[in-house]
DNA sequence: CCTCACCTTTACGTTGACGTAAGCGCGCTC
DNA sequence: GAGCGCGCTTACGTCAACGTAAAGGTGAGG
């Protein structure tokens, strides 16, 4: 049934999940290496189903809030014994305690670093409007800026 | 007179700031190495300053929020050139609105995981509510669970 | 004088997260 | 049937951010 193409069942290919999420080839392999995906097969090609995606999707999520491989693979390793037996609960529940103090802990400086950047861009526009003949061509200063949730060519280390 | 140690005439070891920041000396020279600090000398041995420490302090927030130590460096040299001449804020300005523009996307994934993350732990309070005999000593379980967010007082380090 | 504790330098080692290159298979299509 | 485009594997290369070791200088204190 040709409508089933868009269900949960679909499968991806390798190339098509990392035009999605802007990775290469290469990282999914890497990940695949580390016990963080394990696609299924066709004959040697990597199938990669919804669950792989999710999964995927949470890796990356993890790297871009600085963590680990090592550390999401715990994160998923627990989530998934989480489905299944409640044998190391209390083990992941500290786990994922400490994690959040860190997580918090970043935000903290996140929010202070923007702070300082935003008030560092208020006296370099005051600066410049007293100033513009030092304004040079460099981004359209009409245009409406950046919506928030957008991709960068990757900073993060 | 002890008083005198605190004011900001006061300089610092390699070690002193070491201790206060949690680092290690061969970090602190690792920086210098890569232009980040420039503390005097007196003889061989460095000298930090007031300034050097507020760097230092830079630095490190910098890494917690995910900079390169190239970047960090970057955005010193563009604080640096803002005191002295005007020359090159339109360039400044653009930069710094760069790294705005990533530093909330990743404010928005570190929220993300937050959440999920204080979501997973609900569900093992509860499954570990059922099954008391799985619980170590981990946490003060009576503390008022936080909604989603919240700020924190400012208090903890 | 000797040891300690601290500082210095130079230089090689390590870890994580991939990049890149080499070499080959499979299916399409021109 | 030759060449592409995509896929696979194995294996070595790389870059950042330090760690660690080797070898030594300097002043306080016993």
């Amino acid at each position: 049934m040709p409508t089933e193409l868009r269900r949960p069942e679909r499968t991806f290919t390798i190339r098509q999940l990392c035009l999605e999420f802007k990775c290469t080839p290469r990282a999914l392999r890497f990940y695949e290496d580390k016990g963080l995906l394990a696609p299924a097969r066709q004959g040697l090609n990597r199938v990669y189903s919804y669950k792989d995606r999710a999964r995927l999707q949470l890796i990356l999520r993890g790297k871009r809030v600085n963590l680990s491989l090592a550390e999401i693979r715990e994160i998923l390793d627990l989530y998934d014994k989480n489905d299944g037996g409640a044998t190391q609960n209390a083990t992941a529940l500290r786990k994922f305690r400490e994690r959040i103090v860190v997580l918090e802990r970043q935000r903290e400086d996140l929010d202070h670093a923007i702070v300082e950047l935003k008030s560092a861009c208020a006296n370099l526009e005051e600066s410049l409007s007293n100033r513009p003949d030092l304004l040079v061509e460099t981004a359209p200063k009409t245009a409406p800026m950046a919506r928030v949730g957008q991709r960068q060519p990757e900073a993060v280390r």
